[in-house]
Order: structure tokens, then sequence, then C-alpha cells
RNA sequence: GGAGGAAUGGCCGAGCGGUUUAAGGCGCACGCCUGGAAAGCGUGUUGGGGUUCACGCCCCUCGAGGGUUCGAAUCCCUCUUCCUCCGCCA
């Protein structure tokens, strides 16, 4: 959510900044509604001033034994036209409020402007695309070969975009996870976190899922019998990471906070029909390692390269060959004020593919989440800046990993880093 | 799943439908006192929002949301979380 006073105030300016996004926001909309609100509001909390003097003046009334009879007819007066105007209020409030929550974030400064994703701006490469010397195999012939990817068994029983992985891959998949774990825990100073895969309505609305994206959701209504409202499947692990802030105001010198965590994420995929329907690329439920922090304002820009360089460190223990790209302002996603792309080279493909995404989300989540920091000084609590990023994404690495390291012989080499978590430097089948 | 109990400011802890503008204590900040400190005394100390050039003024906030009432921390309803016990379970 972007600042509602600077949305008030100059509306026309925000405007024009989001319309590098493609957003159209309509100022002449939200200045009538404006308007609104406010004359709504000050008639509002006036009657509720006199309701609450002449309340009080009541009971001293009583007190001293008099009759309040005359009294109380009076100030009942008040109380209707004060239901009348609360209830307005609230009609145009809850109609700003869903405005803005439907409005992206502003891009940085330095994120180049553009339409689409043609228009992302290669930022530097790694390694140099894998050579082979034989027709590359894509992840799924290798599996095959392999005995270890399924996917009809899992469409059997799931359907469509679903997968199972067997034996030596399965292992793979997880030494993978585990690796990357270890890396971030022991080189780059996160804490691992174990956290819920079910979450309520309000936790999506603080990361930006929500109320916009619900059709990439999974929904689970039993929950909506239990009391509480739904649940949700989580999407990625940002969402219960980010939200281990909600509601709090942090001790600036517990900051910056760093978690990472391991977890299944499910996305419907609604709109996406007919794209990378071949494979793991995909799926509807995946694994990622998930990297959030949760900074000083002064500090998330310099956080955000420092979180790029922690997802590009797993692909170079990985021996991956990748290239890191800084998103338009037509690519990026919703919440996000920057953010860089990982992609890693697929032979199969000859392309770089997308496995991780890092973003700097400044103080929009936070301010959804009323996640806030008290400085040094300690004055009023002020709004900490949330960043997310792949660790990278566990499915896709297995993907590079089996395509990269692919022999003629049907066989994959795996990279050095992986042999003590998978215990072996070779799959064959 | 069943039966009870609880939720009040940074923390502890009072609170009869109206002198509560949430007592009191602890902690914290500032000031007085002191050679300096402690003790003592005094003042301040949730968060959000509106309005104003500003000083300021006002509204909301006692787990959450409704309701009753002229007036709710207090009465009623629903929900959430925590605690105790029983059942079930990994």
């Amino acid at each position: 959510m972007l600042d509602p006073k600077r949305l008030r105030n100059d509306p026309q300016a925000i405007a024009d900044a989001l319309s590098s996004r493609g957003y159209v926001l309509d100022v002449a909309a939200l200045e009538a509604m404006e308007a609104e609100r406010k004359r709504l509001q000050v008639a509002t909390e006036k009657l509720q001033a006199r309701r609450n003097t002449e309340s009080k003046a009541i009971g001293q009334a009583k007190a001293r034994g008099e009759d309040i009879a005359p009294y109380k007819a009076a100030v009942a007066e008040i109380g209707e036209q004060l239901k009348a105007n609360a209830a307005e209020l609230e009609q145009v409030q809850a109609r700003l409020q869903a405005l803005a929550l439907d409005i992206p974030n502003l891009p940085h400064a330095g994120v180049p402007r553009g339409a689409d994703e043609n228009d992302n701006v290669e930022l530097r490469r790694w390694g140099a695309p894998t050579e082979l010397a034989f027709e590359p195999q894509d992840h799924v012939v290798i599996g095959e070969r392999l005995a270890g990817i399924d996917f009809d068994a899992a469409a059997a029983m799931s359907g469509a975009r679903f997968v199972t992985l067997a034996g030596p891959i399965a292992r793979l998949h997880r030494a993978l996870a585990q690796l990357m774990l270890d890396v971030h825990t022991q080189q780059h100073g996160y804490q691992e976190r174990y956290v819920p895969y079910l979450v309520h309505d309000h936790a999506l609305e603080g990361t930006g899922q929500l109320p916009k994206f619900a059709d990439d959701l999974f929904r689970i209504d039993a929950g909506k019998t239990q009391g509480g409202g739904e649940h949700y499947l989580v999407p990625t692990a940002e969402v219960p990471l980010t939200n281990l802030v909600r509601e709090q105001i942090v001790d600036v010198a517990r900051l910056p906070l760093k978690f990472v965590a391991h977890t299944p994420c499910f996305r419907a995929e609604a709109g996406s029909h007919g794209r990378d329907t071949r494979g793991m690329i995909r799926q509807h439920q995946f694994d990622k390692v998930e990297l959030v922090q949760i900074v000083e304002p002064e500090q998330s820009y310099e956080a955000l390269e420092a979180m790029i360089g922690h997802a590009e460190k797993v692909l170079q223990l990985l021996e991956l060959p990748y290239r890191v790209m800084t998103l338009c302002t037509g690519d990026m996603g919703f919440g996000a004020a920057k953010t860089y792309d990982l992609e890693v080279w697929l032979p199969s493909q000859q392309a770089y593919r997308e496995i991780s995404s890092c973003s700097n989300c400044e103080a929009f989540q936070a301010r959804r989440m009323q996640a806030r920091f008290r400085d040094a000084q300690g004055g009023k609590p002020q709004l900490l800046h949330t960043l997310n990023g792949s660790g990278v994404a566990v499915g896709r690495a297995l993907i590079a990993v089996l395509e990269n390291g692919q022999q003629a012989d049907g066989s994959v080499q795996l990279p050095k880093a992986l042999a003590k978590y998978f215990g072996g430097d070779c799959i064959t089948p």
C-alpha cells in the first residue's frame, strides 16, 4: 500500500509514476472520494465530541439528583445523526481502502522503464552456457531414463501440473534444499524458520497477494467451519516469513531480521494455461527456499544487492551458468519497488529461465501489515522495509542440475558441492 | 471433541453502567535536590487517525467484531488466543 497521505496530497504525481507500470489511477475519482471522506469524517467526529460532553453532563446532573429525562431526548437525537453519518463514512472509507489495496507499489528511481519482460536489462552473467557434444535432452527425458520423475502417477491422483519423484532424483531434490538452507544459515546469516503452510486472508493481504490475485491461490474451504475465516495454501514462504513482523514494533537493535525457510508453494497458475505445460517448470506445487529480510529504510537497497548475491551463491555452488536481470517497470510484481531476477541456463531450451526473484518492497508490505520499528531516539514508530527473494526454487534447481549435468550415456554428473548432501557425485540409469 | 477459567498501557495489577480524564506499583525519560550519586520530590511515558500555516483542538483504541444505553473496560451475543482437566492423536 502506498502512503495514504501522499496519495491524498499529490495524486497526480503518483498517477504519473504508476503509468510506467501500466497502472491507470483515476485521479478525479480519488479526489472526489477523498473530499467526501473529509466532509463525513469531520462531521462524524464533531457529533462524537458533542455526544461525549453531553453524556458526561447527564451523569453529573444525575449525581446532583436532577431529573435527566429532558437531556436524554436531546442526546438521543445526536445518536441518530451519528449513526447515519458513521455508516456513510464507513462506506466511503471502505471504497478508499479497496482502491488503496488495488494500487501497486511505486517503482524505485533506478528501475528501467519498460512494458514487459523484453525490456528487462541484463546486469551480469556468471559462467558460460553449458556446451554438450550431443543433443541435449530436457529433464523430462532425463528423469524418465533414470526412472526418477513420474508425471503420470501424479496426474492420476492430482491432475495436471503435479509430479512425483523417485529414488535418487527425490534424494537430489532433498539434497538441494539442504544445501541451500545450510548456505544461507551458515554463510549468509539467515535464521531458519519453520512456518505454517495455511494462512488467513489478512496475511496474504499483508504481503499483497490479496485482494487482487485471489485466482492464483488455492483456498481451503474446511477452515471456514472451524471459525476464524478460511485458509489459503501459501504461494510462497514470503507470506508467512514476512508476516512474522505483522503488527510489531521491532526494536532497532534487532534489525536487520533475516529469515530463511524451506516450504512447499502452491499456485493455481490461473491464466498460465498453455505455458510451460511440459515438465516441472510450472507446477501447482513446488518447493522453494525463501529468503526474507526486514530492515531499516536506509539499508533496504544495500540489502537487496546482498540478497541477490546470496541467491547467486547457490547457483555458483551448483556450478550453474546464470544471468542477473533488472526487471523493468512493466514486468515487476505488484508489491515490488525494484526486482532482480536470476535466470539459470537450461540446455534443452537453449535459454535462461527464471530460478529466483529478489525484490525490495520498501514500505509497501510493512504498511499493509503495520510492521514498524522504533529508532534509537525513541520517537514515533516508523515503517520497516521488507525484502524477499528465492534462494532458490528447488524444483527448478533440480531441473537445472539434471540438464546441465547430463552425459551422453544418460547419466548425470553432479556438482561437487552437492556430494556431501547427496552422497555421491553422479546418478546413473 | 467435551467441561471449566482467563485476556486491562513497556511490565505487574485495581476497576460499583456516570468525579476514570483507566487507580496504584515497577520500569523508562526529563527536571529539582547533590561535590557526584543513591534516596526523595516533581513532570512525562500505548498506538492509530482527523483538522490546522502553526500553537493547538478533536476522534478512536481495555483480545477482535457486533449489540443494549443519553453514556460501556464494566451488561448481552459471536469469534480469537491462552491456561486447567477429560477424550483422541503423531
